[in-house]
DNA sequence: CCTTGTTGACGTAACGTTAAATCAAAATAG
DNA sequence: CTATTTTGATTTAACGTTACGTCAACAAGG
């Protein structure tokens, strides 16, 4: 490993000549032959800077980490994207971490917190951590950015209300009187609830409870369950989560209800395996890589000490993407 | 951000002897009087060691890099947790990249890249990346660990042939004799190939031709639609990806064949979503957490300098787990 | 011709850590 | 009671960068 030092020897001046070069600095100035000389050096010795070097002498690392609470959900796929392009342009590299893997302690989490590894920390959802890894993190020198509204950090958030809003929507123009809304927990889930709450009421219909189960397969399947115990059955139903849909599809299925002609389906986020499961889910599209980007921006805003934009992205806006899990209610019952 | 200078005055010792203490260093010994002391004023400092310095001065940054293809892929879950629990174990943090985002100069690649930012790499699949990011590659000074077989380097994998001689092994005894393998292309999918010929051979039944169609959802249909169009269509399938059977299933439904009456299906890597379709598909499961592990542990016998472990992971070998794709065969045809 | 300013560099002190070399004082051996 | 070893530390030199301060040589201005 050629380091500065052999560069300079190599090109016959010193060591603050070689740094200028790399930089571009402009305090230490030098002729234009001399700097392809030290160029022409740096190329023969396969010169790399030393990140690590850098680093302890810049007290940056250039280096953000992202926690996301199951990584492979494929709702994250636009937003890793768009927060490795972003912080590319801010010449970072992004250290994904698990918070399934995060108990408190947990390797990961020590080594950012406090030990300089990182420069900020992006985490997706409140309440993703116990509170007392939160606590760590809160008393972490380094900025950290929420994306989802968060009470005592900074934060970022996409319009969950709005899409539980035209997912419902959706659903009372194609006539559907009796909808429910199956949910997770939190804020994320409260958020959508609320705006199927809102989308209802401004049809004059009475909102069903908010069947709260969980996320993932599993609780989709329970919600369903759940929601056809009821004295009158519901004709349609808002999923708030894309993997819960899954398990929607698979309950009906199990049930006897024939999708969308017994039951109409409509999931919050959108992704690839949408549609491909039969029938394929109509869905709402969620700007994921803008919340990547901005989130990586607004953290780049606390790491400079400016004050964090923050806020709703609501640039694109919630797009409804119609399959053929939602359809028309004919017979009008009650 | 106290540091060991901090820590040592408050503690009235030197520099030296926080060193130590931090450390267990035997060479600097002290009286057990005075690493309490030290201990002591840590913790009132709330010194936490800079991770950046340790790495500069030990040459060793106690992270590595694993690079997979699509890291939403459900596939790479218990692989994810298997490296991350090993990596912990060797008090390393993994630094999670996805190739796709990975075009040749991408800042993440060169970032590793003899930059010394991380102490190895560990890639799942070659072919993976450019040849001339693999080349870069090459010339990294750090060790490289392929999970999957490579050629020019030290690689470790899981018994992907087995894998697809006990999917086609099933069918065979459920008195198919028509079996069909959609794969994809790699080195990976040709093992998988290869253990279907094998059963296929076995059985005095005759292979038919690989069906390369490639990864993912749309891959699985037209690899369903392509073995259709066969002049004596197939009574069973074994598909090499998973999410390429969410594909065939899509594929059946529109093509109006019904699973498993019609046709069965038996898909290789087994993951939660498998069990929430509908029908829910049988699966051969692989040891990725196996994997994981032992990836990160051959990684670290070359970032010590021993010869890698190597080789393919028998323990556990890969299981089928039985659902409702796949039937016997009972109107035997021919 | 002296003064001042500019160009093109160089030397060096950090950043926080680790480990080798060194050393005074106390303990032990002869 | 002196010689030697052991104990319990300290000093210091790196690791590879970056950026501040300095400085000689030369040009331009008065």
């Amino acid at each position: 490993m050629a380091t500065q030092r052999d560069v300079a020897r190599a090109a016959g001046v010193s060591l603050a000549v070689v740094s200028a070069v790399v930089n571009g600095t402009s305090h230490t100035r030098m002729r234009e032959s001399t700097r392809t000389r030290v160029l022409r050096a740096m190329q023969e010795l396969g010169y790399q800077p030393n990140q690590t070097a850098r680093s302890l002498r810049l007290n940056q690392t250039d280096m953000i980490a992202m926690i996301l609470n199951k990584i492979d959900n494929p709702v994250y796929g636009p937003l890793r994207y768009g927060v490795y392009e972003a912080a590319a342009e801010h010449g970072a590299t992004v250290l994904l971490g698990d918070a399934e893997t995060m108990r408190s302690g947990s390797q990961f989490l020590t080594r950012l917190l406090s030990q300089g590894t990182v420069d900020g920390i992006l985490i997706r959802g409140e309440g993703l951590l116990d509170d007392d890894v939160m606590a760590e993190l809160r008393s972490h020198p380094k900025p950290i950015l929420i994306l989802e509204h968060a009470q005592d950090h900074p934060w970022i958030d996409i319009d969950d209300r709005r899409a539980g809003e035209i997912a419902t929507r959706f659903l009372v123009n194609l006539h559907h009187r009796h909808i429910v809304f199956v949910g997770g927990s939190g804020y994320i889930s409260q958020q959508r609830y609320l705006g199927y709450q809102q989308a209802m009421d401004a049809a004059g219909l009475t909102p069903a409870p908010h069947l709260a189960t969980g996320f993932g397969e599993q609780a989709g399947a329970d919600g369903l369950r759940q929601a056809m115990q009821a004295p009158t059955a519901p004709t349609a139903i808002v999923v708030n989560n894309i993997m819960s849909a899954v398990g929607v599809l698979a309950a009906a299925h199990d049930l006897g209800i024939t999708i969308p002609d017994q039951l109409s389906v409509v999931g919050i986020h959108d992704v690839d395996l949408m549609q491909h499961l039969r029938p394929a889910v109509t869905a709402v599209r969620m700007p994921m890589y803008q919340l990547g980007r901005a989130g990586v921006e607004a953290l780049y805003d606390l790491i400079a000490g400016r004050p964090s934009a923050g806020g709703v992205i609501t640039d694109p806006e919630p797009e409804l993407v119609i399959r053929d899990s939602a359809t028309a209610l004919t017979r009008i019952r009650d």
